[in-house]
DNA sequence: CTAATGACGTAGA
DNA sequence: ATCTACGCCATTA
């Protein structure tokens, strides 16, 4: 039980070929500034889960590493190759052509 | 109860 | 464009 059910909720609305991050996420989530523990929710979560968690990345649009995540980022990347998403020469994601706009922000879009 | 942690975000230089 | 520093606060031990 935690507010964390919220954040992988969020996760598991992202559809296949979009990106959302960290930051949009917790703010979907109703949590605005609570960025980490959108990220850190996320690392609780495992690739175990059938939460889409690499669909989400950071506000630069790249794919956090940790020493602790074992090369996981690698196969964050793969996993996302794999639904269609392009990567720009720098390893970066087009947020801007990828970014996932949540319902909720779909009414606040101009 | 306290202390430490953490896939981030933003601002300033 | 890159780098540093601080804040944010739920979860876990």
């Amino acid at each position: 039980m935690a507010a964390y059910e919220t954040i992988y909720a969020i996760v598991r609305q992202i559809p296949v070929g979009k990106v959302a991050t960290y930051g949009q996420v917790a703010d979907l989530a109703h949590m605005p500034g609570r960025a980490r523990l959108v990220g850190y929710a996320l690392f609780r979560v495992a690739p175990n889960s059938d939460i889409p968690w690499h669909r989400v990345i950071n506000a630069k649009g790249e794919i956090s590493e940790s020493p602790e995540r074992y090369g996981s980022d690698y196969l964050q990347r793969s996993l996302l190759e794999a639904e269609g998403i392009q990567f720009t020469p720098h390893g970066k994601i087009s947020l801007q052509d990828y970014r996932w706009i949540g319902q909720a922000l779909l009414s606040q879009k101009t």
